[in-house]
DNA sequence: CCACCTCGAGTTCC
DNA sequence: CTCGAGGTGG
């Protein structure tokens, strides 16, 4: 090998880590790549190709150096050249922290109350893992973690493959540069991150920060390369040879961008105490929005020169401050798991904890959904758990902290009978959800079945709540939901002297009777009340598996009547829109099943009288084609596609009843075909189920079609999902609104939304519809499209 | 057959 | 709100 090539390797590598650099700077900190991936790949390899050759020419700031080195066998200490302070955290987290800081400052200062306004940095408080990063003529050279502030751990191999953390600063940087900043997780990078695990069947992990802190210090590099960890840098340590030093806090973290270290933007200056409390409440409105946790604000004077006046006390500055939000995380301990039997059944693991405060409640109980979630987390009775309202409203057990574990833990066992009523527990192959077998013979269902009826969106009992409903169930005045139309007054204050005797509640004096002998007057009345539902109330009311308020709607607008749905066959369930054969059967089950057919009699007989939607007998047709009762009829050997061919054929459930085996030869079908419907025609059931279909079909289809008012409304076929609190509408005046207007309302966001209205306190659903670039109306705009479009000037 | 969209069901606290 | 699972369209 002679000198000149090798020189012009030298020359060429050296060109290669400047380039590399600075493609990784724009990718990762600036968020705007320069070159495609497979620019990116080439160069790198060809750098590789480089090192391989001529080793003396490997640099530590070299790209291909992020990712080296073996597994080492410990953390090897460091002690700070200047120590890594931690700052004072401001106990009140309401605007009085921000206020209180700033009187101290200013009485330190030894400001006059007429003197003006300090001016502040103010940035956040990251939720992740302090780390000091020492560059040496601008080339990265250790990394350590805070540790006890004066000695940290050497964590420089994993911090190299964090892409965000440049290898070698840009720009003059100073001889000695240490700078100060968090390494933390994105959000959505933890989220993939997890999904990833499961997919391969692995361990998910807890929270972005613990995921965080774990990877920088793993021991083997390549492990915290597959990490996805990010850098923000918010402060210096030891400086040597600064030309021109910054003389403020913002300058200084601007000087710091300046090298191609990534900062975050969400920083400002502000002044005195109004400044502080802005700023306080301008994150905390932003902070579920945040692509990051962060777990509060920090104030910091501004000027470096007040910073040194003001000085440390206790090891910890005068001049900064941490203010924190409510925490949306704490630990608490797991006390027992005891199970709760629904509606349908369902067994549900329920958490009960040692309460604690987060997000601004005390939480006692959260659901553990089922036992694979359970296994999941790894929860075992008396561990030390994180809980967590995610800037929402239920609570959520995220996990359980292994290392707080004294081996007293004991792991929860899933009952294999029914708490309440001993049946046996089944689960069914595949399904998460185990279920109490015990039916309506299982007293938590029937009670929850009698709840679920009465409740605002169903039949709407005013005054009938859960606590009255076990009551009456537990002393046997009720069993079954008609039974609440036959309940006397006398029984209703039987109970409630019952029930209040179990409760050692003292004896009534006649003032409380008189108020007693009221409120029972008014339930029978709300009872009373509540016997002219919409069908599709009353139907979503009944409680049927699989079948919610929507199943319920579809089945009044295409049906009509409960007598027309009650006697349906279960093919004509099928064809309507959005009920496929499992909702079909279950309904089916539930209304050739004696006891609800006698329950719904009684309903009809106590005067329960819903109201009937307009049978729509034109579009009725159109849906009930032969083709789609062929497809649900389930005849062996007939495909879709075949369905349609034999419907060319036999245009009528009545010409397919009366088919002769001659007939079917005829009909020049494959071979399979005609002997499958041959042999299929000939069982008797099967004969007999047509001809019911028949008779259904002709009956329902004779009825003569009405005009159909067709209200032509610019909001048909809209989708609205709602978020958050609204400042005047309620929820459902604003479903209400809508719906009225043509509109549908959905639940959950997605690419076919139309409309978001979002009121305060949103939640993810706005973050989510921002993605999507979903229009986002408050209710000012959302009422303003309505007027719009209604009432057109005459 | 898969990916995506909805819906259903269970749940917390005040 | 979240998860699981049913329905549908590509």
């Amino acid at each position: 090998m002679d000198l000149f090539s090798q020189a012009a390797d030298a020359d060429r590598a050296e060109e290669l880590r400047a380039t590399l650099n600075r493609y990784a700077h724009a990718y990762y900190v600036l968020d705007a790549p320069l070159v495609p991936d497979a620019e990116y790949d080439r160069l790198f390899r060809e750098l590789q190709g480089i090192e391989a050759e001529h080793p003396e020419l490997l640099r530590a700031d070299s790209p291909t150096q992020r990712v080296g080195g073996a597994a080492l066998k410990a953390l090897a200490e460091v002690r700070h050249r200047v120590p890594m302070l931690s700052i004072e955290t401001e106990t009140d987290t309401t605007e009085g922290g921000a206020i209180a800081f700033d009187v101290r400052v200013r009485r330190k200062l030894g400001l006059a109350d007429t003197a003006p306004p300090v001016e502040y940095a103010v940035e956040l408080k990251f939720d992740g893992l302090a780390i000091n990063l020492r560059y040496e003529e601008g080339v990265l050279v250790q990394a350590a973690t805070r540790g006890d502030g004066e000695v940290g751990e050497d964590v420089t191999h994993n911090v190299r493959t964090i892409g965000g953390i440049p290898l070698r600063l840009q720009a003059q940087a100073p001889a000695v540069l240490e700078v100060r900043g968090e390494i933390y997780m994105r959000r959505d990078d933890f989220e993939r991150l997890n999904a990833r695990q499961t997919e391969r069947g692995e361990k998910t992990f807890i929270n972005p920060r613990n995921t965080a802190a774990g990877a920088v210090r793993q021991l083997d590099p390549a492990i915290a390369a597959q990490r996805p960890l990010s850098f923000f840098a918010y402060g210096v340590g030891e400086i040597q040879g600064w030309k021109e030093p910054p003389v403020t806090h913002a300058g200084l973290v601007d000087a710091l961008a300046g090298f191609g270290l990534p900062v975050c933007a969400h920083r400002t200056v502000t002044q005195g105490a109004a400044g502080l409390t802005a700023f306080h409440q301008h994150i905390a409105a932003l902070r579920d929005s945040l692509p990051f946790d962060i777990d509060g604000i920090v104030y910091k004077v501004n000027s470096l020169a007040l910073q040194r006046e003001l000085g440390f006390r206790n090891r910890e500055p005068n001049w900064a401050v941490a203010h924190k939000y409510p925490a949306q995380e704490e630990l608490t301990k797991l006390l027992d798991i005891e199970v709760q039997v629904g509606r349908t059944g369902a067994i549900t693991p329920v958490a009960r904890l040692a309460p604690v405060f987060v997000g601004g409640v005390t939480v006692t109980n959260a659901t553990l959904h089922n036992e694979d979630e359970l296994r999941r987390k790894d929860l075992k009775i008396g561990d030390t758990v994180i809980v967590r309202r995610a800037g929402d409203v239920i609570p959520e057990v995220v996990g359980s902290v292994a290392e707080r574990r004294t081996g007293r833990e004991h792991e929860f066992v899933m009952p294999t009978l029914c708490p309440v009523c001993g049946s046996h527990i089944v689960r069914e192959e595949g399904e998460s959800i185990a279920r109490c077998s015990g039916g309506l013979a299982c007293r938590a269902q029937r009670t929850q079945a009698i709840i679920h009826f009465a409740g605002r969106r169903m039949m709407d009992i005013d005054g009938l709540g859960e606590r009255y409903i076990e009551s009456l169930v537990e002393f046997g005045y009720i069993d079954r939901i008609a039974d609440l139309y036959t309940l006397r007054l006398d029984d209703l204050l039987d109970m409630k002297r019952r029930a209040d005797e179990r409760d050692g509640v003292t004896p009534e004096t006649v003032q409380q009777g008189k108020i007693a002998t009221k409120w029972a007057e008014n339930l029978i009345a709300a009872i009373a009340a509540s016997k002219q539902p919409p069908l599709a109330r009353l139907l979503f009311a009944l409680g049927i598996r699989h079948v919610g308020e929507s199943t319920a709607k579809t089945l009044a607008g295409w049906l009509g009547s409960l007598e027309w749905i009650r006697c349906a066959p279960k093919e004509i369930f099928a064809v309507l829109p959005d009920i496929g054969d499992v909702v079909a059967e279950s309904l089916h089950d539930f209304f050739s099943e004696p006891n609800n057919e006698r329950v719904l009699d009684e309903l009809l007989r106590a005067g329960v009288k819903p109201l009937d939607e307009h049978l729509p007998t034109a579009r009725l047709a159109q849906r009930i084609g032969m083709a789609e009762l062929l497809g649900h009829l389930k005849i062996p050997r007939l495909t879709a596609i075949r369905s349609q061919h034999l419907a060319a054929l036999v245009t009528s459930i009545a010409a397919l009843v009366e088919l002769r085996s001659e007939q079917i030869l005829a009909l020049d079908l494959p071979a399979e075909v005609t002997s499958a419907l041959d042999t299929w025609l000939a069982d008797k059931g099967n004969f007999d189920r047509l001809k019911r279909l028949e008779n259904y079909c002709s009956r329902l289809l004779a009825i003569t079609p009405q005009e159909d008012s067709a209200v032509v409304s610019p909001f048909t076929d809209m989708t609205f999902v709602l978020t958050g609190t609204l400042p005047t509408l309620t929820r459902d005046q604003a479903r209400a609104l809508i719906e009225t207007s043509g509109g549908k309302v959905s639940s959950s966001v997605s690419k076919k939304t139309d409309y978001v209205v979002a009121g305060s306190e949103a939640g993810s659903k706005l973050a989510n519809a921002q993605k999507l670039g979903i229009t986002i109306l408050d209710e000012a705009g959302l009422l303003a499209l309505v007027g719009e479009h209604k009432d057109p000037p005459l």
